[in-house]
DNA sequence: CTTGGAAAGTCAACAAGGCTGACGTAACTT
DNA sequence: AAGTTACGTCAGCCTTGTTGACTTTCCAAG
């Protein structure tokens, strides 16, 4: 367990003292993560399942239910109950497949980039600070260890994610 | 907005598209982090919640209630849930304040103890192979925007729980 | 000593958002 | 024609959050 490292570098960030400040920042910074755009979705019918839903629609437009399923880890019942009122209420479009006309593909309308924009704001807002005041190396880093705590297949999902639409 | 920047530095890691990496990769690996505590509580009648209530009480033994309200950012009636199984349980002792008797001073049991180490022990070794992976530059970095994306009163608990106890 | 208010606990009711199971329909595939 | 896939939906359940109202205990200030 100590070994395979370079000798010369010092593990004490590996300590369970550093360890636990690990998890309980991820604790704390999560906390602040989701706390904007839940402020604004309070109040409004939606909550943090319908940002994420509005979010990855917007992310991927056309993008099928099941691929929607897949990303977000919930069942089909779960989501589809979030779809619903999205589409209901105006802010997301289900579309036929003309290829395939099971499946449906998911598009934000006018007034569903609007609320995508005020969300989305907000959180990039919070996270620009962040950044800024973590500096460039620092943000390098985040990532690293973001992508090093996912699982396998969620990490795929975010790969896949980061450079290809759709 | 594009001053007080070194100017000779790169401001291509604040763009929306990095911001948006940004955010998914904090949803991912979230899910990561949760993962491994939820498989095991799933089956035992607990929940995260009760997680949480657990790992600051090992933190911080002898927490009065109120202090963990104010950690953990829910009512008192939600917390009083999670806290009467664990009391009923045996995972936890209420003792009485000698000082104030109306405070509840939270302990871990024996008992408790031994499910607090199971599941940070699982927490740990994620933690643990992502440090290890990402090195202990991009750990250091990785801290440093998780506290800047927090609220200014939880990152103040978060640096009174660093290294002060109780 | 009385009283105001803080700390803790409890009851009831409710909502969001997960879950399972079962079922139906349309459409693609073999 | 039969089987599979994609989607939707009904019904019911659980966890974990919320409000509001109320009680008990007990410290501390008047």
């Amino acid at each position: 367990m100590a070994d395979q490292t370079p000798s010369g570098e010092s593990l004490l960030f590996l300590t369970d003292e550093q360890l636990r400040k690990g998890i309980e920042a991820m604790f704390f910074a999560y906390r602040g993560f989701t706390a904007d755009p839940d402020r604004i979705l309070e109040g409004m019918d939606y909550g943090r399942a319908h940002h994420r839903a509005i979010h990855f629609i917007h992310r991927s437009p056309g993008t099928t239910v099941s691929n929607l399923l897949t990303i977000l880890g919930v069942t089909k019942q779960s989501l589809n109950r979030v779809l619903r009122t999205l589409v209901d209420d105006g802010l997301v479009e289900a579309r036929v497949g003309r290829r395939d006309k099971r499946e449906r593909h998911l598009h934000l309308t006018a007034k569903g980039q609007e609320l995508e924009r005020e969300l989305s704001d907000a959180q990039r807002a919070r996270m620009r600070a962040a950044y800024r005041a973590a500096g460039p190396q620092a943000v390098a880093g985040f990532r690293q260890v973001l992508e090093a705590m996912m699982d396998p297949e969620l990490r795929r999902q975010y790969q896949g994610l980061k450079e290809s639409g759709a």
